[in-house]
DNA sequence: TTGTATGCGTTATCAG
DNA sequence: CTGATAACGCATACAA
């Protein structure tokens, strides 16, 4: 019978017990450990571990400002890459100390709001976010009380602040060629609604940029998942010219979650062999693409989160320095989808 | 221009900006909203509006003893099945005002025990569990010391708390009968080593007694993702004994991730129309299981999330009773990799 | 080397 | 109705 009932031990208890002053229990805690007779360090330890003593990070915190608290907004952990994200993220955490609060808007701009203003009421260090919408001024809010946001994916109109992410003009280019290289005369560029979301908007011109510099053809359909019909109509529309013509066709979906609409829409239209008709690429690399054989770009995911704690953790040990921008290249991982020989 | 510089204003300054005591803020803070004159209240508002005043939750907390902390241990978000759990935790959390904190074990059992530790030291007043491999005594520390702890998809050993999760029993049998009917000779059941999680060896019990029942063919085969070979080569032998004997036999993988390397393994032996030659079924409707035409058990993962914050919530109001268990009926999603005509 | 006193931001107790 | 004042659990300046 260690612990006693209801109570968690307080370092007073630890205090009594040890026979000694909180002072040094204090002080053991936080490996002032010379500082203490060999002695008394015994019974400190003896008396923590009788009571299965546990210090009070709130307490903790109150007392020296920092509760190791970090922020994490994530627009959708529906998105695999999200998770991956998080993965790095909570790995570095825990490396460096600190506690992610993982906030999950689920695609709901004021669950955002919400959640950030939460994060501001327990007092994290600092702040991770992947947004959905949030307007500049929310964050202004954190980074003017001098708690430090990292921006991950996307940048934010009117924010100045670290930011990591993939690198997507290189990546996208890197898939451009790569469906040219292998023969095929146009790219149809699929991408979710992007004025507002800089990822997106990097994505779709360097899709385009690259295609006028390779002198291929090309152009791009706005898919909203919430309004799906207008462009899959518009994707049959292509695939049809493209059969009449007799010219080769490749779908390149900008993110994972609109790999996946296209790809059902391409069972639907194709039938269970789709695959074998209809040529289909991604950025993000999804735990169904090898099964579908798509060809994707994968994203250094858990380097990303793992650059966005160590901004935070610079900041935090009072680094000062202008915003930084970390730029992570993609990797093309090549499958059945776009060989050359396919169609 | 808002806030002031670097440091939030705490109820002192907004008692002071306000004209007024402390306590006064704080009764307004915490709706006790009838006992103040509304010229104060005015008062209050604006003083609150101008600084921008945030309550210290970590300060409430240690005053009042509840920090409305949750804390919630997810054994792998690799798995959509956490994440869908998850959403409803989020939102019944959101609703009862609690705040989850997330901690992701990402399969790793050391991770699960740090992370356990960590939640004692932040005080969090429940926490919701989807154990990998935590032994009953480190769950106890928590019932033990007040804080009330429900189980989530599967239950410990030595251990009785609340647990909410699929009714496993009747799922697996629906989906077992729904093969027979369909007119499958035999089936195999494809589960990850199961003697030390409950929700498998339930799964698998059941499946033997359903195919028993029904004097149908049957078998389990152990699928360990950390060793497949074994395993994937049983498979292949099934599916040959069953090709030369001209029977038709169907896959039924206990899971989402069982699901997916069984899924990658057909395809590597049939090719990409593997869905053509073979019949795969499983527990969990993964987003690609409509991708694939996969039939599926749906988990009602939402609602497992909601009462699983419920539960721990009436316990956190005071309610006093024994452990409950929530079994939650799955759906069956049927799509074209199990129809009767296919084979 | 050790202990005492004070305060972090809130709420609760008790007087006015 | 309102406002001092004492805790909550801990860390630190200071004293011993």
């Amino acid at each position: 019978m260690i612990a006693s009932a209801e109570r968690r031990a307080t370092i007073t208890d630890v205090a009594r017990e040890a026979g000694t002053g909180k002072t040094s229990i204090s002080r053991y805690l936080n490996g002032e450990t010379s500082v203490l007779s060999p002695d008394l360090r015994e019974r400190i330890e003896a008396a923590i571990a009788k009571l299965d003593y546990r210090p009070n990070q709130m307490a903790r915190g109150l007392k020296r400002g920092r509760n190791r608290l970090i922020g994490m907004l994530l627009a959708d952990l529906t998105n695999p890459y999200s998770v991956e994200v998080l993965q790095g993220v909570e790995a570095a955490c825990h490396a460096l100390g600190y506690m992610p609060l993982i906030c999950h808007a689920a695609n709901e701009i004021d669950m955002e709001r919400r959640y950030l203003q939460l994060l501001t009421t327990y007092r994290v260090e600092g702040v991770i976010v992947n947004a959905l919408g949030v307007k500049e001024e929310l964050l202004q809010t954190f980074s003017r009380g001098g708690v430090p946001v990292v921006l991950v994916d996307r940048s934010i109109e009117g924010l100045v602040t670290d930011m990591v992410g993939l690198d997507n003009p290189a990546a996208v280019s890197l898939a451009t060629r790569h469906l040219v290289d292998e023969g095929f005369d146009d790219v149809l560029f699929i991408v979710q609604p992007f004025r507002r979301i800089s990822s997106r908007r990097v994505r779709e011109a360097a899709f385009r940029d690259t295609i006028g510099a390779l002198g291929a053809q090309g152009s791009t359909v706005v898919l909203d998942l919430a309004d799906e019909a207008p462009a899959l109509a518009a994707i049959d529309v292509q695939l049809e010219a493209s059969e009449e013509k007799g010219t080769r066709i490749a779908l390149f979906a900008a993110n994972a979650p609109v790999a996946l609409r296209v790809a059902l829409h391409l069972k639907e239209r194709y039938g269970a062999d789709w695959q074998q008709r209809a040529a289909l690429m991604s950025i993000d690399d999804s735990e169904w693409a090898e099964l579908a054989g798509m060809t994707t770009i994968r994203q250094p995911t858990y380097d990303i989160g793992r650059r966005a704690v160590e901004f935070l953790h610079e900041r935090l040990e009072g680094a000062r320095m202008p915003a930084r921008e970390c730029l992570l290249p993609g990797e093309l991982v090549v499958r059945a989808s776009t060989r050359r020989d396919k169609l």
